[in-house]
DNA sequence: CCCTGAACCTGACCGC
DNA sequence: TGCGGTCAGGTTCAGG
């Protein structure tokens, strides 16, 4: 469910209720996520959080000794609840908090992940070969020209890599790809430099205008507080494949690419 | 190093 | 109603 606007509006929505607050328990019901879930985080009470931050997808919940790194994986997600809220299938973790807020982390396919580090998240194998944000100004043309030099991947594949960009999930990598008027199946080192100045504003604006709508929700997808975001109602390819483009009215490319499914007007994307 | 495809897992949906 | 196939917002890993 998660791409970065998502795991953005989780921070955003999770941070109030977690900051400065102390850990009572964590009940872990279900360890077995996209790596083990470590025993030592059973043992946190006592710690106080001292900031909610984000790296690309993963959530950073830091401690007083240390630091949580939780990823929502595909079918993952947050919600901040009464302490006392029974459980349902998949609710895998709850944070217990001292005031008696619990954050319950429910992910039925199980891709996500609960990790716990003593030293600087950053530099957690993880974290650490992640490509810039692209809200930052990291992020920029020239940058992503330079790295297209002398590769032959298509342009999707490649700003949905996060050791490229964090943060751009199959939703908004077809989004800015339309919006810059780009075939995704174009090879990179075919591509110019204009070509890039205007992918990197599609897929700022694309994902600002997301967060700003608190995400996409399809199917199950809710926010913290259990409310939808509303930014499909401005999908323009997305899960539209065989509908009108909404430019030229011509019938929507499905296609797939790298085992992902791919929309894209040919006629407006070249 | 570059690139592709399998793998991890559950649930929803579709056609027969 | 049941069964098999396909698809789903992500990422790592093995192998050519």
């Amino acid at each position: 469910m998660p791409e970065l606007p998502e795991v953005e509006t989780t921070r955003c929505g999770i941070e109030p209720h977690l900051k400065q607050q102390i850990i009572q328990k964590i009940i872990v019901r279900e360890a077995r996520l996209r790596w083990p879930v470590p025993k030592e985080i059973t043992q946190l009470s006592t710690h106080t959080i001292t900031a909610v931050t984000r790296r690309g997808k993963y959530l950073l919940i830091q401690t007083t000794h240390g630091t949580l790194i939780i990823h929502l994986g595909m079918s993952g997600s947050i919600r901040i609840l009464p302490h006392d809220t029974l459980p349902q299938k998949h609710d895998h973790i709850d944070l217990v908090l001292r005031n008696k807020l619990c954050l319950r982390f429910t992910d039925p396919r199980r891709f996500g992940c609960w990790l716990w580090t003593l030293s600087d998240p950053l530099e957690h194998s993880l974290l650490k070969t992640l490509g810039p944000e692209p809200l930052t100004t990291h992020f920029n043309a020239a940058y992503l020209y330079q790295r297209t030099r002398n590769k032959n991947v298509a342009i999707k594949l490649f700003i949905m890599n996060s050791q490229v960009v964090v943060g751009v999930g199959n939703i908004y990598a077809n989004e800015a790809l339309f919006l810059a008027g780009i075939d995704p199946q174009r090879a990179v080192n075919t591509l110019e430099y204009v070509h890039y100045a205007k992918l990197v504003k599609t897929i700022k604006k694309v994902l600002k205008a997301a967060i700003k709508l608190g995400g996409t929700t399809l199917r199950d997808y809710t926010k913290s507080d259990g409310k939808p975001g509303y930014f499909q109602q401005t999908l323009h390819v997305y899960g539209r494949g065989g509908k009108n483009c909404s430019t030229c009215n011509r019938k929507l490319t499905e296609i797939r690419l790298g085992q992902r499914s791919t929309v894209y007007c040919s006629t407006c994307q070249n």
